[in-house]
DNA sequence: AGCAGATGTTGCAATATGTGGCACCTGCAA
DNA sequence: TTGCAGGTGCCACATATTGCAACATCTGCT
């Protein structure tokens, strides 16, 4: 960016830029940098290897990606209709813009709402979720504020009381939530006392909250309805629930929206 | 930039150009200085060896970058000195009874303690660190609480100023600190202000404070210094430090526990 | 003259980079 | 599927650049 004559640099220097196209882009190829850098492809190779070696991305034919943290076997729950969680999270990613604030519960839908926003620029995230908080501060660009309290091992993430307190310091641009259930007339039910009161408070507090759900959720019951979930703006599924069910919720004011 | 016929300066006017050009471009290459300053390599080289001396800039080869007191990256740590990381965990350990709380530090040095802790009963850990929250709440028999705030990426961990104020929420019967060194004169130091400032807060408060520190560590100096660090009961190491460091330290306060 | 500090020169080792050859991928079209 | 063509990975070796240390030279000063 500096200077358009000569982008010969020092080793630093370009692994600095490396680094930083990479988390500009995703990705970036070895040719590219050459010719940028007016180098020989052997020798970005080498910048490369040495930068592969330190873990700090991942080589792939003609360049390199940004390095994958293989995250410890996650549970299976995540696995559970997974092309489902995807199209829930691209619909949620699709309702994010560059720099916002953004709330993710815990939970493997939210997880894979995650995922989903990267690429998005300059976002600050706020999550309960100790694997959402740690897949979030490696994305570049991302601030990440971790609410912290007692950490319930089920949802892996922080519950109680000073997570509550938390919640009420952040200004949330667009929140995303779990549940436990969608019940046949068209309520959000959760499981726990705790998770109903957190998720309660973000819909009331968030300027956009929305519920994601997938499928397997829709027309259970669980035992704790979750107080003023009609503040929030919308419900992203994976999949459209029965029509009487989609017509009680809008009715009570979410959006049914449905991921593709 | 002042006279462009004979660019020849004293030694002082180069450290300042020097510097100069290190701020505007970030690194700066010896050739290159030696043909502006019409001078030898040998002599540019001196300059920066003198500066790289007071820590105004880092050398690397053929040339100088911008001076970083920065921690490796996370993963690169993690692999270093792992043996000896365990040494510490299991002298750590040892240190703990059941039923205690335990404060954890983030660090690869306290995630050897961790799961060096694993059979431990009825545990309550406090942390800042994802990864251990994550790892202890996935151990039987321990309640984790989590300190909530802003996730530094280098760390993985939560810092400023709400996890500064979530320390003297708990009362701590043992903490394990991390630091970034054990200077030649026998004092803990810390790369950033944060960390620093949080690690001097436990050490206070804690019942029992030990640092751990792998050998690594030892003789490095790192800019800030951990006030109060002399509180702390003890510092745990894998390998016995210079007896000069030792003794300096011992007479502040903290004994020397080496592991094996 | 003699000293001290700064700078230059030289030679060799260490490191970085370039080049060419060849095997291997990848996409595409038959 | 097959084969092809172009791009790419990777190795070995050649070349260029740099680091380093020892010693020589210069310059200003007393």
């Amino acid at each position: 960016m500096s200077d358009s004559q000569n982008h010969k640099a020092l080793a630093p220097r370009r692994h600095d830029e490396i680094l930083r196209r990479l988390a500009a882009d995703g990705s970036v190829g070895i040719t590219e940098l050459a010719a940028f850098f007016d180098l020989s492809r052997e020798t970005i190779r080498r910048d490369m290897k040495f930068l592969a070696e330190r873990g700090q991305l991942d080589l792939v034919h003609g360049g390199a990606t940004l390095f994958e943290a293989t995250e410890p076997a996650l549970n299976e729950r995540s696995q559970e209709n997974a092309a489902g969680k995807a199209a829930i999270g691209r619909a949620a990613a699709a309702l994010v813009e560059d720099g916002m604030v953004v709330f993710l519960d815990s939970g493997t839908t939210t997880l894979a709402v995650a995922h989903a926003l990267s690429g998005k620029q300059n976002l600050t995230v706020c999550t309960t979720s100790l694997t959402i908080a740690l897949h979030m501060c490696r994305q570049p660009n991302v601030r990440v504020h971790m609410l912290g309290g007692e950490i319930d091992p089920s949802e892996e993430a922080a519950v109680g009381i000073d997570a509550l307190d938390a919640i009420g310091r952040f200004r949330i641009d667009v929140a995303f939530l779990g549940g436990g259930a969608l019940s046949p007339d068209g309520e959000i039910t959760d499981f726990t006392r705790n998770g109903a009161e957190q998720r309660s408070r973000m819909a009331a507090t968030a300027a956009r909250a929305y519920f994601v759900l997938d499928s397997s959720k829709f027309g259970k019951l669980t035992p704790l309805r979750i107080q003023r979930f009609e503040l929030a703006a919308g419900v992203i599924v994976d999949a459209p629930p029965a029509p009487a069910m989609v017509d009680s919720l809008e009715r009570k004011g979410p959006k049914v929206i449905v991921g593709v």
